[in-house]
DNA sequence: TCACACCGTGGAACCGCTTCCACAGGACAT
DNA sequence: ATGTCCTGTGGAAGCGGTTCCACGGTGTGA
């Protein structure tokens, strides 16, 4: 690999002169560029990013911390995290979260501008310290369905969505509405489930239902963990006639549980989730939609533009919009459904 | 940001020792060592990684050149891959590619060691003249879905998968069996799709059914486009009673194409996929499995291995097993479906 | 004609690390 | 006592860029 020095020799110039015709410094003339150009050519010479990162400061790399990277709703934003990034001078570095030790691992080391220039925090509430420590090193963060003091972040109003998903059913008739809410034990802390249920218990407070406390649920986000929820709320003497479960792969679950014990969605149980995965499309279940892919690309334009400027562009909470779409898990509170 | 030289300063050392025990290098006294550890603690070092990289001539860098890296196949696969490299040394760098664009611009500027200290190429094949000067350039390669001389790669019997598939619907007696392939116009040329057309008709051929070309289609990823050829072959005169599609996304679009014209899997149509992706085991969607996680995991362990060891390792096709999952949407073929 | 500004350029310093080389000093054999 | 070997260490060179500074040459104004 021909190095800038060599190139400098063939065109018969300095290595300052090539590196600012590689930066298209305008203090080049015409012929002296296009000389150097041409050696550039022959030699196939690329710079050395390594070096010129140590030399900048900066290392052309944008890190995306991110908890399971593979579930559905990360994978999304992510779409709109390459789609954003496409052209754009930077390589997209992923840090898949899995546990708090990873968690740690990565904000412990990531707060420098050599690691990544800029970094994109998604999903999950960051510790203050060490968010702290990050912005403090200079590098320009933006938070994705989180948010914290002093950094620009791309969120959804949960608490609002609850209420939507709740008043949804509620709509329909529904009063013995069943809640599935996110992992309590979560170790990192997933904070959106929690908004939802307030939303939820708004909703049911606001039209004077109350709030059956032996319908409210929590687990993780694994399909059997749903399943088991389900058909636990289903075999109570007084079944729930909805759910709403606050993340649309328990929703699912919810479904293939109705299913496994011979009843129906909708006829005997409405399911509403949230997030609109792709899946839930295919499958036809009612959800509250969040623009998963815009957050990720917008996040991730937000700091392309933080980068570029060299001014610290102004913090701000960006919110998007939500929105019920209604398919066909969701129906009418059947006749002899729960108290009239 | 402390600095080597301020370590040494704060020690009473040189720089080269600092680096030294930096890298565990056994040449240290155990006293000199302890304070050095020391003047690390206190001053919070961390060594700058482009600095190391500058001149180690690495980067600590894992590259995966993965086309559409957000759909189920390739996600599945990054499972893996994430899965190995946890608590590996290195970085995960996407490169998403979308068109040949893409392609080319990645493969045309990863042939060097500090871009990427080694490079996964997934579900594509590399331009020889690419993949050539990558090898040349000292980066270690390995592919996955994909084969090429004298690089290492983790892989499945495309050709058996296609005859198992074809075996499994011959064997519950169908013979007007419809074989769904990828777009022959794909601009990136995946191979696996034929190679699976290449199993089907020998299956046939074996079991002396004919097939019939009317019965062939090719189309994109798209669920809308399976749905369309789904579509056209009911509609038919004599249309299949299976149908065997070279991808899980195709098979459920059929599916749904089955479902929106009012007929039912598998007793109208029986249909089987290929891949096994997340959604297929909840649809319950019969299809052959491909261990796409353990094709990720077993690349990138391959890979490094091959960055570990300053021997290069022996080149060799590793072959992942295949396998029929029979979950509820193929059946015996109907009285009425098709000759007899 | 001279002073001054400015443009374009070469070259050195620097970014922060690794590694090679040279060397001091102690252990050991002669 | 002298020579040899070995160990541990400091320091310089090098990785390949960017950027600052100094300087020669040309153009402008007095």
């Amino acid at each position: 690999m021909a190095t800038i020095a060599e190139v400098a020799a063939r065109a018969g110039v300095g290595a300052g002169t090539v590196s600012r015709v590689l930066n298209h410094s305008p203090k080049v003339s015409e012929t002296t560029r296009a000389r150097v150009q041409a050696a550039i050519a022959e030699l196939g010479y690329r710079p050395n990013p390594l070096a010129q990162g140590l030399s900048r400061g900066r290392c052309r790399t944008l890190g995306v911390v991110v908890p399971y990277f593979t579930t559905p709703s990360p994978v999304e934003r992510l779409r709109g995290v390459a789609a954003a990034l496409d052209g754009a001078q930077h390589d997209l570095v992923i840090f898949n979260v899995e546990s708090v030790a990873h968690r740690d691992d990565f904000l412990g080391t990531l707060d420098r501008r050599d690691r990544a220039d800029g970094l994109l925090l998604m999903s999950f509430p960051p510790p203050p310290a060490d968010l702290a420590r990050i912005v403090t090193a200079g590098v320009p963060v933006v938070l994705v369905d989180a948010v914290a003091e002093g950094v620009s972040s791309v969120v959804v109003d949960d608490v609002a969505g609850g209420r939507m998903a709740t008043e949804h059913l509620l709509g329909l008739g529904h009063e013995r509405i069943a809640f599935i809410g996110g992992d309590p034990d979560e170790p990192l802390g997933f904070t959106s489930a929690d908004d939802r249920e307030l939303g939820f218990r708004q909703a049911m407070a606001d039209a004077g239902v109350e709030v059956d406390e032996s319908l409210v649920r929590y687990g993780t986000h694994a399909r059997e963990v749903a399943v088991a929820i389900a058909k636990d709320l289903l075999r109570q003497a007084a079944p729930p006639t909805a759910v709403f479960a606050t993340a649309d792969v328990q929703a699912l679950g919810v479904i293939e549980a109705v299913r496994s014990l011979g009843r129906h969605v909708p006829d005997d149980l409405s399911v509403i989730g949230f997030d609109d995965i792709e899946l839930s499309a295919y499958v036809g279940l009612t959800t509250v939609r969040q623009p998963l892919f815009e957050s990720g690309q917008l996040a991730t334009r937000l700091l392309l533009e933080a980068l570029a400027g060299d001014t610290t562009p102004t913090v701000h909470v960006h919110e998007l919009p939500l929105e019920v779409v209604v398919r066909s898990t969701t129906g009418p509170r059947p006749p002899g459904g729960g108290p009239t």
